[in-house]
DNA sequence: CCAGTTTTGGTTTTT
DNA sequence: CCAAAACTGG
C-alpha cells in the first residue's frame, strides 16, 4: 500500500487508524476467492473486472469500496461510484453499510450516472446556461415539446411522428452528438432534412424553459467539463477512486464522461475500476457500446484485467448449457465459467404444439414444483417480448396460480401520477410550462385548444411563462367569459397553494392540491376498471412524499427514479417478466418459453443489426439460462399467433446450439390428459399434427383451448402488476381482502390436471344473479350465473368470465 | 367536449 | 386478435 509520491506523509494517528482498518479488512477479505480478492486489492491503476454471471460482481464492487474506506485510502466523499439503475445504487449502499458498519454515513457520490450528473449540474448550472432550479423532462414532456416544434415547422405529424424524432435525438445524445455533430446523412433522414434543425430548436427551447432531458444530464456535464477545465480539475482531484458497475452497458456519452474524470494526472495513478460482463450486454439497441468494454485496455493502458469465472449460482449442467451457447458468439472477450457445485438437473427442452399448450405445460410444471415444496417466489418465466406474457397470465388466472408481472408501466409513468406531479410542479415552479399545459384542462375546465393557443401566442410574444401569460390575460377581454372564469379560478387556486408552500407540510399540500383542483374527484366519478387503482396510486404517491423534506426534494427524486417495483415480497407468486428485466436477478427455477426463430432471436434484431443483432439475442439467451440456480426449462412451440393470425414456427437456432450432453429432451409430463397430446421431442409434435389444419381456428390447439376454457372454473388470484405497487405497500392491500385469500390458497389449494379443485365452500355467494360487481382485472360486470362461490360474470369490457366469488366486490 | 367508432400497428427499457 | 390512438358525430 505504498502511497503515491504526491501524497503527503500520513500522520501518526492516521497511520494507527489505517492499521485498524487493515485489521478489520481481513474479516471481509477472507470471504473472497483469490480472483475476487485480487479485484478488491488491486487498488492503483485501471482495473477491468470481467465478472461472469453469478460470480460475485456486486460483492467485489462493494468490498472494494469497503476496503478503500477501511484502509483509509479515501473518505467516502472521495469515491465516485456509478451504476445504471437506482436499484443497483441502493443495493450497493446497503451492502457497503453492512461491510463497514455505521462508521460511514452514506456515500455522497454513489449513484446512477444521471443522478450524479444532476448533482454536478445543479452546482454549476450557470456555466452551461441553466439556472440551478432547472427541471428535468421525462420522455412524455419531451415528446409534447417536440410536437409543438414540429407543428411550428408545418410538418405533417402523421408522416413524421414526434416520438420518432424523440428517438432519433435520444440516439444522438447517447452517442454524444450535439446538433452540429450529427452526420449529415442521419440528420436528413427525418422530415426531409429538418431533423437536425428541430434538434437544435429543441435544445434552444430547453434552455428557454430552463429544462434538460435525460440525455442532457450527461451531455451538459461533458460540456461543462470541456469548457471549464478548472471545474473538471476540481472533480478529478476530488475523486481519488472511480468505480463503474455494468460497464458493458455504457454508451458513448457515459464513456466520455468517465474518461474526462479519469484522465491521467501528474503523479497519480488512474484509479478507475470497471466491472462488467461483455456476455451480458443486452442494451445495444438503446445505445450501449459493447465496444467500451472490449477495448478497455486500449483506453486505459496498463490496465489490470481480472476474470471472475467461478460461478456460485447455477449447477453444472446449467452452466455448461449457457457457456456452450454463448461460445457461438465471436465478438467476446471470452470467459469460461465453472462451478465446484453439483451437476444438478439438466436443462430441459420441451416442444409444444402452440403457445396455449406452452402456457399449460409451464403451469403444470410450476404446480408440480410447488407440490414438491418449491416456493413460487423462486420461479420465474422469462419471455422475449411482453405480448407473450398474456397467455401465461390468462392460464394462471384460470388455474388460480398466483403470479406477478414485473416490469409493466412504471409507477411514475402512470397517467394519474404524471398529472398529479404536474400539479405539484406548477406549484413549486410556476414557470414550468409543460406541467402547466398538461393540467390546465385536467380535469375538464372548458379550456380547450383554442384557449391554449391564445395563451401560447401571448406567452411567446412576451417571452413569459404560460402561467404568467394567463395571469395577465384573464384581466383582459381576449377570452370568452367561460374560459376566462375557468382560467381565473385556476390561477387563484394556484396562488392559494403557492402561498401555503412554506407553511403547510408538503404532504398535506399535495392532498389539498389534488382535492381542490378536482383531480381526485375526477377519478372518483370514473367508473372504469382502472379508476380504483389510480386513486390508490395517488394515495400511494402522497404517502411516499413522507420520506422527503420538502416538495422540491421530492420532485427531484421523482424525476430520476423509475422504481418499477415495490414488490409484494410477502406474497408467494411466480414472476413473469422479460429477459431484459431479469438481468441481475436469479431464481431456483426459470422457464424460458418461445424459443422460436423470428421471436427469439427476434426477426427485427436480425433485420436491423445483422450479426451484431444475432449476437445480442444470443447474449439474451445466455442471460436467461444463467438466471437459473437449479432448473432451466426451455420451450418452443410449433404454432404461434402473431398479430392475430396463426403461423407455424421453427425452433430457434439457439436450441440447436445447446450442448446435447447437458440438456434433456422433455418427455412431456403427460398430465394434460387432453387427447394425449404427446409432447415428444424435437418437432415430433409438429409433425404428427401439422398438415391437416392449415391455420386459423381449425387447429386442434385452438379447439382444445376452447374446450379448456369452458372447463376452467377456478378464478386465479389477482396479483396486480408490480408497477401499481411501487412505493412500498401493495395495491392488493389497498383494496382489502386479497392478501388473506392468497395465503389460504398457497397453503391449502390442490390442483389436479391443472384444474384447481376449488375447495368449494358450499356457501352461497354474497352475489346473486343480476348483481353488478367489480373485478380488479376485468372491471365492472353483471353476474349471470352463480354456483356456490363460483360466479359467471358478463363483464362490460372483458366479456364473460368465470370467477371465484372472493375476487369481486359489489359495484 | 365527449362518447363511441374506426384505424393502426404490435421487441427489448433506464434515466 | 386486441389495445391504444386517432377520428367522427352528437
Amino acid at each position: 500500500m505504498a502511497d503515491p509520491v504526491t501524497h503527503r506523509q500520513p500522520s501518526l494517528a492516521e497511520r494507527a487508524m489505517a492499521a485498524r482498518g487493515e485489521a478489520a479488512a481481513i474479516g471481509y477479505l477472507a470471504n473472497l476467492n483469490p480472483e475476487q480478492r485480487a479485484a478488491v486489492e488491486t487498488i492503483d491503476g485501471p482495473v477491468l473486472v470481467l465478472a461472469g454471471a453469478g460470480t460475485g460482481k456486486t460483492r467485489v464492487l462493494t468490498t472494494r469500496i469497503a476496503h478503500i474506506l477501511a484502509s483509509r485510502r479515501a473518505f467516502p466523499g472521495e469515491i465516485l461510484a456509478v451504476t445504471f439503475t437506482n436499484k443497483a445504487a441502493r443495493e450497493m449502499k446497503e451492502r457497503i453499510g453492512h461491510l463497514v458498519g455505521e462508521a460511514v454515513e452514506g456515500m455522497p457520490w454513489l449513484g446512477t450516472f444521471h443522478a450524479t450528473g444532476v448533482k454536478m449540474l445543479r452546482r454549476h448550472a450557470e456555466l452551461v446556461g441553466l439556472k440551478p432550479g432547472f427541471s428535468i423532462l421525462d420522455t412524455d414532456d419531451q415528446i409534447r415539446l417536440l410536437r409543438q416544434l414540429i407543428q411550428a415547422e408545418n410538418i405533417d405529424e402523421k408522416r413524421w411522428p414526434a416520438r420518432v424524432l424523440a428517438g432519433a435525438i435520444d440516439g444522438w445524445k447517447n452517442r454524444a452528438l450535439t446538433p452540429d455533430k450529427v452526420p449529415a446523412g442521419e440528420g436528413g433522414a427525418y422530415a426531409n432534412g429538418l431533423g437536425v434543425k428541430l434538434y437544435k430548436d429543441y435544445q434552444d427551447r430547453l434552455k428557454v424553459l430552463n429544462a434538460v432531458d435525460f440525455g442532457d444530464l450527461l451531455l451538459e456535464v461533458i460540456r461543462l467539463f470541456r469548457e471549464n477545465p478548472d471545474v473538471l480539475a476540481h472533480y478529478q482531484q476530488r475523486f481519488k477512486f472511480l468505480l463503474v458497475d455494468e460497464y458493458q452497458d455504457t454508451n458513448v456519452a457515459q464513456y466520455l464522461w468517465l474518461r474526462l474524470l479519469a484522465q491521467r494526472q501528474e503523479g497519480r495513478p488512474q484509479n478507475i475500476c470497471c466491472v462488467g460482463d461483455d456476455d451480458q450486454s443486452i442494451y445495444g439497441w438503446r445505445g450501449a457500446e459493447v465496444d467500451n468494454i472490449l477495448r478497455f485496455d486500449k483506453d486505459f493502458p496498463g490496465a489490470t484485467v481480472i476474470r471472475l469465472e467461478r460461478n456460485y449460482r447455477s449447477t453444472g449442467h446449467i452452466l455448461a448449457a449457457a457457456s456452450h451457447l454463448i461460445a457461438h458468439n465471436e465478438g467476446r472477450l471470452g470467459k469460461t465459467l465453472f462451478t465446484d457445485g453439483e451437476d444438478g438437473e439438466r436443462p430441459t427442452l420441451t416442444s409444444v404444439w402452440d403457445s396455449e399448450e406452452e402456457a399449460r405445460s409451464v403451469g403444470e410444471e410450476i404446480e408440480q414444483l410447488q407440490r414438491q415444496g418449491h416456493a413460487l417466489n423462486e420461479m420465474a418465466i422469462l419471455v422475449r417480448a411482453s405480448f407473450q406474457m398474456r397467455e401465461f397470465e390468462d392460464r394462471f388466472i384460470t388455474i388460480g396460480l398466483p403470479y406477478r408481472v414485473i416490469g409493466g408501466p412504471r409507477f411514475y409513468e402512470r397517467l394519474e401520477i404524471r398529472d398529479a406531479l404536474a400539479y405539484l410542479r406548477c406549484v413549486a415552479q410556476p414557470a414550468d410550462d409543460l406541467a402547466f399545459e398538461r393540467i390546465v384542462n385536467t380535469p375538464k375546465r372548458g379550456l380547450g385548444d383554442a384557449t391554449l393557443q391564445l395563451l401560447h401566442d401571448h406567452a411567446r410574444a412576451r417571452n413569459v411563462p404560460l402561467m404568467q401569460a394567463a395571469r395577465v390575460m384573464v384581466e383582459t377581454e381576449e377570452f370568452k367569459p367561460k374560459a376566462r372564469n375557468a382560467l381565473k379560478s385556476l390561477i387563484d387556486a394556484f396562488d392559494g397553494w403557492a402561498a401555503k408552500l412554506d407553511t403547510l407540510p408538503h404532504q398535506e399540500l399535495a392532498e389539498l392540491v389534488l382535492d381542490e383542483s378536482g383531480y381526485t374527484e375526477m377519478w372518483q366519478k370514473d367508473r372504469t376498471a382502472e379508476a380504483a387503482g389510480r386513486l390508490e396510486n395517488l394515495k400511494e404517491l402522497v404517502r411516499s412524499m413522507e420520506e422527503f423534506e420538502n416538495l422540491a426534494g421530492f420532485l427531484e427524486h421523482i424525476a430520476l427514479v423509475t422504481d418499477a417495483r415495490g414488490e409484494g415480497e410477502s406474497d408467494d407468486a411466480v414472476s413473469i417478466m422479460t429477459l431484459h428485466s431479469a438481468k441481475g436477478l436469479e431464481f431456483d427455477s426459470v422457464f424460458l418459453p418461445g424459443w422460436e426463430e423470428g421471436l427469439f432471436p427476434h426477426q427485427r434484431a436480425l433485420d436491423e443489426s445483422g450479426r451484431a443483432g444475432l449476437e445480442e439475442e444470443r447474449r439474451l439467451a445466455y442471460v436467461g439460462i444463467t438466471r437459473a440456480r437449479r432448473n432451466a426449462r426451455i420451450y418452443f412451440a410449433g404454432n404461434r399467433r402473431i398479430h392475430g393470425l396463426w403461423q407455424s414456427t421453427v425452433p430457434s437456432r439457439f436450441v440447436n446450439e445447446l450442448p446435447e450432453g447437458h440438456v434433456t429432451i422433455a418427455e412431456g409430463l403427460g398430465t394434460s390428459g387432453y387427447g394425449g397430446m404427446g409432447r415428444g421431442g424435437f418437432g415430433e409434435s409438429r409433425f404428427d399434427k401439422a398438415g391437416a389444419f392449415s391455420s386459423t381456428y381449425a387447429t386442434p390447439g385452438w379447439q382444445r383451448a376452447q374446450a379448456q376454457k369452458s372447463l376452467a372454473d377456478a378464478q386465479g388470484r389477482f396479483t396486480g402488476r408490480s408497477g401499481s405497487q411501487a412505493f412500498g405497500s401493495t395495491f392488493a392491500e389497498g383494496r382489502g381482502g386479497f392478501q388473506g385469500r392468497l395465503t389460504e390458497r398457497s397453503g391449502g389449494g390442490r390442483t389436479i390436471d391443472g384444474e384447481l379443485v376449488a375447495k368449494s365452500t358450499g356457501e352461497p355467494s354474497r352475489h346473486k344473479v343480476g348483481d353488478r360487481v367489480f373485478h380488479l382485472k376485468f372491471g365492472y360486470g353483471e353476474v349471470v350465473a352463480a354456483d356456490g362461490n363460483k360466479l359467471t360474470v358478463q363483464f362490460d369490457k372483458a366479456g364473460e368470465k368465470k370467477v371465484v366469488d372472493s375476487f369481486v366486490e359489489a359495484a
